[in-house]
DNA sequence: TCCGATGGTTGCATTATTAAACCAAGTTGC
DNA sequence: GCAACTTGGTTTAATAATGCAACCATCGGA
């Protein structure tokens, strides 16, 4: 590779955050952090990766800020990893990438969990996304913009539907 | 590595979508699809990646019935790359993606692009996840379970906020 | 018909990922 | 209190992925 390439000095915001967790484990690790696992031995045995590797993950998402070493809950000399409110902010593409999934896999059949609400037990919606005046929006209806108070250059670009 | 882990077998959605996009530039490849870009040449251009890590993407996405190719609309004999509804549907992940970053990115200033309402030209909310009966959910209202007809060893796994 | 643009392919260097073996500190059984 | 096991790693060596640069065939325009 001569150095796989890094992207936190691209101005855009989706590939600032391909580069701190678009690797193949770091969203799995979240993914078990969020159901629950805090421990290094839970995440290499839930995960089946490597243990080089996880100890590699887990203290890059530790330098990011969306884990937090903390001293073990149930009082032994030992470490637990956590999440912190970045970490779990993480839930949304989550719930996108699961969704995604669901609608367009070609083998559905495959998958064998939903994700439902707590209270009733129920599948939850689609992802909403929505203007500030409350329409429902597609990718078709929005575009992207410079951001005031930047450097005006940055054409406007729509996305094509 | 002796051989990069692949999810296409496992039964969590979340790896699925991780096997199909989870790589450095097919989610970029796919933003660059959905402001436009079509043709090889543009997409090398615009995202500077090697031109043949370019070649084995397109073709992984174009195999996988995310992009599809056509004959170029300009009446030239070379092919263009399209966006299928499947590459459509990738829209909700760039966006949670998108505003992960702008809610916790540590250099927010970095970041200078917005996405709009094409319509009125005004940010966009943030996504929101509904249950059936319209409550707007975090993760801590949600859970996992195995979905019904499949087997029932599968315990339910609460996201834990 | 010549020459640049387009859309790749090939070769090689470098880095990342992996499994497996190893190891030190913490914990447990007795 | 000491041997054995668990936890949480590190090290090593092999293989796969990534990247750059050079090359090349076809297309398009003058």
């Amino acid at each position: 590779m001569v150095k796989r390439t890094s992207f936190e000095n691209d101005d855009c915001p989706i590939a600032r955050s391909l580069d701190a967790i678009g690797d193949w484990w770091s969203l799995l690790i979240i993914r078990e952090a969020l159901f629950g696992s805090r421990r290094f031995g839970e995440f290499q045995k839930s995960l089946g990766l490597a243990k080089n590797i996880l100890t590699v993950r887990l203290r890059a998402l530790v330098d990011q800020g969306i884990l937090k070493l903390a001293p073990a809950s149930d009082g032994s000399a030992y470490q637990e990893y956590l999440l912190t409110p970045k970490g779990r902010g993480v839930f949304p593409i989550l719930v996108a990438l699961r969704q995604w999934s669901e609608e367009f896999d070609d083998r559905p059949e495959e998958i064998t969990t939903i994700l439902v609400d707590k209270e009733k037990g129920r599948p939850v919606r689609k992802l909403e996304l929505y203007s500030q005046d409350g329409r429902l929006l597609t990718a078709a209806d929005t575009a992207v913009k410079a951001r005031p108070g930047t450097k005006p250059a940055t054409k406007l670009k729509s996305i094509s539907a």
